[in-house]
DNA sequence: ATCTAAATTTGTAATCATTACAAAAATATA
DNA sequence: TATATTTTTGTAATGATTACAAATTTAGAT
């Protein structure tokens, strides 16, 4: 995917701080605090400010371009997959798994005559790898 | 339902704050942050400090008599029922409905071999009473 | 290419929820 | 009653996020 391409497809300007930004949201997939993306990049751009870092995200999320996950209480997370989907925490060794669910089985009939907008779904437990070991 | 003797069952000392917390909790089902039981209860209780309702609702959890609700970025909300259950919050009014779904609706495939501790589902959208206003 | 206006980035300080910690108060035990 | 333990309290520290204004970069007009 062209990232710049993304970018503008969805108004947002695609200044160099921007792409890779996304870049590193998209390519790596790690659902990753703001905390994680700056550590990361600044090697990469030694001006970079967390405060960019924070406007960017907030900018991806009103373009649509980017969901946040709060699995945790103390931390956001940030997805460049927009699609509902939920997320499995593993307590073990704090990896992140994307996961499908069947949206009209969470969407209740409790809430008929309700707008639904968003829907998060956090499951947290051990993962298969922690497990077998 | 007798307080004290709840607490007492679940190896919780029953001190009268922790009565009174306890009591607001699941009195009230407002799913409250710690600043509203707070300034709920400094009005009965002047002394109260906001540590101790960090430390009694922390202890509560411990003893699985609470649960947490983060539904939101940037607030934690406690809530008196501990079974599984979802919530749904209004964008417009800002109250928050109880939900139930189907369990096994949402523990979904892709986690065979996972172990699954606690899941939480959070909806966000419009309320039927704000919606038809 | 140059000037000017607008947008973006940056750094610092402020905010706010939460936690750490130690002293004070209350409760239980001998 | 005296002592040990538990609970509560207040203050300070922490850490993520936001506010804000200055500095830098980009875009548009001439």
């Amino acid at each position: 995917m062209n990232i710049a391409h993304h970018l503008s497809e969805h108004d947002i300007k695609p200044s160099y701080q921007r792409i890779k930004i996304y870049e590193y949201l998209y390519k790596e997939m790690n659902h990753p605090t703001v905390d994680t993306i700056y550590k990361k990049l600044v090697g990469e751009i030694p001006t970079l400010s967390k405060t960019t870092v924070y406007n960017t995200l907030k900018l991806f999320i009103d373009k649509g371009i980017t969901s946040t996950v709060t699995i945790e209480d103390n931390e956001v997370r940030y997805d460049a997959i927009v699609d509902a989907h939920g997320h499995f925490k593993c307590i073990s060794c704090g990896a992140i798994y994307d996961i499908k669910y069947d949206f009209k089985d969470v969407a209740m009939n409790e809430l008929k005559g309700f707008e639904v907008k968003e829907t998060q779904v956090h499951v947290k437990g051990k993962c298969n790898q922690c497990l077998t070991k």
